[in-house]
DNA sequence: CTGTTATTCAATCGACTACTTGAATATATA
DNA sequence: TATATATTCAAGTAGTCGATTGAATAACAG
């Protein structure tokens, strides 16, 4: 029967997707790209990966239609191909945490404060950016901030946040974003503000689902 | 670092979802089950797939979270975890129809009809019934169809749809529904609609949403 | 208790995967 | 033109995966 080959060669194509969703350092590079376009050297450096090891991710995440190549120069720079692999990322994470016990295990361990970080969702920011009452802070480095980022937000990499301390309006609640839902960063900036006294949440997500969502965003160059 | 660690685990076990998507065998078991409770020889039956190798398949997809397994007798049944594994899978398929230049050529070789992979809004449905254009399939059970269905529409449980093939106008194209827009029973029908060789598309949204929108509805019972 | 059925476990084999190393291919710069 | 840089290709190794086969559980029937 030609037609279970059809079935079959289908879900054979579903599969390569799936197999390039099967590994921690891809699924890792996803999220790096999914912040904006980065070339090799980047992604290899981010993910602390060797520059031919990331390119064949890259090559096997490309074949998967999940990522799409541009060469400017000598650089290759990759892009997710669409939004609906954000989305796609995002329900694997979903499934991942309401279904994995491990996840929930880990995630309880290294994030003990979990419940009172009460985070923010991303209409209730944008609306409290409107009124005037948060100060938004980007605690990823700064050329990921530069690469795009919150319209509004001041950038304070994580190592040099108590610098910037005196900087923030006291009666401002302070609310703090990092690179996904999972990015630790923004965690832990809450937990440091906290200790200093200042009113402090996190978002809810992070920039690519802000970004994915339509809100505003600024690149301070060229992406 | 820690935080390093932490984010290297979670990634680990967001792979391991990934992981059980990785196979055609999987995912095709996976569409099966997405269908109601089976048990592991009607599994094994509808694959293609040997007991012993459609229960290791099981295990995998168990151990990710993506199915449970619940015994009673002799018999063990298998079922999704949750509503958001369906989401998962159809957004898998919705990337990889979108991006896999391989899919499209697939779907190009044995269907027909082109744009077919796209849904058709409730609107247009309506206004294509009333032209007479279209016959509009029910594919979920009868229980469910006699609580309640879209005016016009014929039951055909997925079970029985190879019976219905010949009652079908050949010159109409089929249109199938069943209880959401995430409902797989309206994606195998719509597949196994085109296998035969007949112009299929599903509808975009399900049953509740139909009703809750107002649009005609008959029921058959009390209710 | 014996035999049957449904499912899982265990062992095996060929094929594939992840990563490393070193070379090849472009592209820019001096 | 020669040289450095960014990326990809190719080959090799240890480890894992998919499927088959046959045995091991477990629940039921006679």
């Amino acid at each position: 029967m030609s037609s279970n080959n059809f079935k079959h060669d289908l879900f054979t194509q579903f599969a390569r997707v799936g197999k390039a969703l099967s590994n921690a350092n891809r699924l890792e590079l996803l999220e790096f790209i999914a912040q904006g376009e980065r070339t090799v050297d980047v992604l290899a450096t981010l993910a602390g990966l060797s520059i031919a090891n990331t390119s064949q991710h890259l090559q096997q995440l490309r074949q998967a239609g999940l990522v799409t190549a541009r060469k400017e120069g000598q650089f290759v720079s990759y892009r997710l191909t669409g939004d609906d692999v954000l989305i796609l990322l995002n329900s694997l994470r979903q499934v991942a945490e309401h279904h994995l016990a491990d996840v929930e295990r880990l995630v309880n361990t290294y994030l003990t404060v979990k419940d009172s970080l009460e985070p923010i969702p991303a209409n209730e920011l944008l609306q409290r950016v409107r009124d005037g009452l948060v100060t938004v802070m980007d605690v990823r480095p700064r050329e990921e901030y530069d690469a795009g980022h919150l319209t509004g937000a001041v950038n304070v990499p994580l190592a040099e946040l108590e610098k910037y301390l005196d900087q923030l309006a006291a009666d401002k609640e302070v609310v703090a974003y990092c690179r996904g839902p999972h990015c630790v960063l923004a965690f832990d900036a809450v937990a440091r503000l906290r200790e200093h006294g200042l009113k402090a949440r996190r978002l809810e997500t992070g920039y690519p689902e802000w970004k994915a969502a339509g809100l505003p965003v600024t690149s301070d160059s060229r992406d």
